[in-house]
DNA sequence: GATGAATGAGACTTCATTCAT
DNA sequence: TATGAATGAAGTCTCATTCAT
């Protein structure tokens, strides 16, 4: 062996290649997961191509996830359900109005997921519930759930503080959660029913800045913000 | 065979009931087609299946469609394409007011095609045209093309008689079929994202009136209607 | 078409090659499979040789068996447990003394069953109901409880009519079993534990028959038959 | 590495630990696999469950044995095979007369043997001969030659002595094999084709001292004992 | 020596499509 | 025209074996 082996590598750059890549595998195989996923659905991803894609074999996919369902309720929760730990404690520490605190939640929403390629797999199980009932139980479970009960705790916080008129939480819940998830499928349905040019004139900070206009309107007991005046659009029958 | 049956009988009257049935094939074959793709997605929809429904074997089916493409083509001619000529007969045919027409077009498009089974379809292209693209490129031609062709002949003529200030046509098409695609989405997506109970809340009629109020407040040059005031609200910006 | 074909082919004869074989398909499957799983096991047998040895497709196999599981079940019913009501209307039928029965009924079982490629089976379970349970299960409901059944209600019969002195019938059931069981792996294991040269000396009939003398000298009131006095021979024939 | 540590450790100090537990290793990895072909049956034991029950990783396995199947032969040699030389010695060592002989090598073989895990290879090679041919030669060439040439001294021994009648070897190297083979069936066998309530109604000492008995009658040119006269009881026991 | 990550051949099963009858 | 038996490519998952560290 050269000594310039034995000097020019630590252990640590020894062993990277090898051990690196160990702890490396699982993100770089929920990346690729993620990425087909969204972009071909569950069903018409293959476990080979996202092994390929995250440049490795197909066994080694399996050593990771032990089904390719597994794989999916691995990505889920990377994506999305595990970061409900976090929401839920920025709800418990914020300090502001509740309508401040609605409008603070759906613009970190957005930045930190609805924006990103997570936000895919929204649209995505809209498709596959029906084939896959199996997922559609996990996801119900580990993000529907969750997001509704988060809302929840929002519009409750509201009522409670008298910010809010008191409301049907069902109706009031849907309503917040509306405009979320036609962003979402609108931002990941380009081919199929619009032009991108077209779909790029919704600016989606603009539309969620006047969609949670209107759902406060429809809440607050008073105007919540003189800069902008409640109105009485279409929209709140939502 | 005793020679009075060859005498006795007509060529049309001794296939008159296979004749019959021959003709009604392809029509139950393609109801099943659509129950079926609007349940559970084209690539998980099986062709035995369409075909037992549909009450004929395997091998029927595929005489009358050459291949599970054609046959979703054809579902898609019989319940969507097909219809665009008798709609633009009635827009020439039409002779009130463009805000009027386009009222009466988007109530028209709910009760014949937003309503019926047929709207799945919309969803359906949603998640899979990214894997069919064969699929995708017929379905822009035959469906999206004409679509936006005919809602731009709406808002031309709106234009050109002066009832709508002059409008950028792609923003406008865009603007108009947004909540008609909203709609389809939500009736078609009870188990994924909402509890029907609440998605019922939403009464399609009055959400797309209220749509088409405020769609005609951005376009007109004056308030179209006294009895629902032009209003500025979240919607117009899609 | 030469008249000849319209005068020398009946339509049974024309449809002979298609449909004769969709007849014949699940036996000529069911006999490929008996074969293979008794040559190999049931683990090592594979679903296309199957098919293969059979003259068709791997598709074909499952066409008529829903997974390989259900095409040992087949094997199965087809060649043991579909013979119990056989058998019951045997026992039913028999007018003979009991020791009679039981020597006619063991022979026949060689004749049938025990002597036959089937009887491998027997020594298949044996070594792979560890790791199929299911398949065990299976195999304990409709072979091992059927037999035990039969066998059981053969020796009440001799108790009932004071032919054979009482016997505990746990411990009755198994001494009959047990040559019959011990011949059927006999008979299938000539490569691993002795030469076929070895094996052949056991004459399998001579065998069951002094089996039989051992087993009715132990459960009879009386030496049974004059005809065959009790003898210690039983073994030293293996 | 601090140069104290090369000084005041031998290598053995050093490795002690370390050797101690290398040479451990095989015999761990040995009655894993023992237990686990047992159990499962060679070709469903996994590599990787023997390593883990003998506590060691996958690759270390594969250290001490070049493959599943040296690892089975391993098996094979350690428990089986490797004993015939001291059996040899017993025998070249017995002075007393050759019926005892029998009688003793019949009773040491159950008691080193037969009873325990060891026999289940007999069944289990039963099973798998066919599918792994090598095996199937390794051994009848380690056991099944070298117990077949044992017994065959043992009556030669008989014969020579004027013990025994003058006999067909191949036959009676088989009429003592037969009792041995069967017990170990039967005691690996109880999920399949028993209870387990009834297969323990069989002593196997019991059973294997009768058998012993009647072979001896069979052989011996006079009763060989007056202290247990022959009997035709052998078999009822079942 | 020891590890365990990685591989890839191979097994079961599904399903669109063909074609003889 | 109608049938349904037959096909085989393709997809998921397993596991003995290798090899860099």
């Amino acid at each position: 062996m050269p000594l310039s082996k034995l000097i020019c590598k630590t252990k640590s750059e020894v062993h990277a290649k090898h051990e690196r890549r160990k702890d490396a595998r699982p993100g770089e195989l929920l990346a690729a997961a993620l990425d087909l996923f969204v972009e071909k659905g569950f069903a018409a991803t293959k476990a080979e191509e996202v092994a390929r894609r995250a440049g490795v074999s197909k066994g080694t996919l399996f050593l990771y996830f032990a089904s390719k369902e597994e794989l999916f309720k691995a990505v889920v929760r990377e994506n999305i359900s595990g970061r409900f730990s976090e929401w839920n404690a920025g709800f418990d520490a914020f300090e502001g109005s509740t309508p401040d605190m609605l409008r603070h939640a759906m613009t970190l929403w957005w930045a930190r997921l609805g924006s990103s390629k997570a936000s895919g797999i929204t649209k995505l199980m809209l498709s596959e519930a029906e084939n896959f009932p199996e997922l559609a139980a996990f996801y119900q479970h580990e993000v529907i759930q969750p997001a509704h009960e988060l809302i929840r705790r929002i519009l409750q916080r509201g009522v409670d503080r008298g910010e809010f008129a008191p409301v049907d939480m069902k109706y009031g819940v849907y309503t917040v959660l509306a405009p979320m998830i036609f962003l979402q499928i609108l931002m990941h349905s380009k081919a199929a029913c619009c032009d991108n040019t077209e779909a790029s004139q919704l600016v989606p900070e603009d539309y969620l800045a006047a969609q949670v206009q209107t759902i406060l309107a429809g809440l607050c007991v008073r105007p919540p913000l003189p800069s902008s005046p409640p109105t009485d659009e279409g929209l709140p029958s939502l």
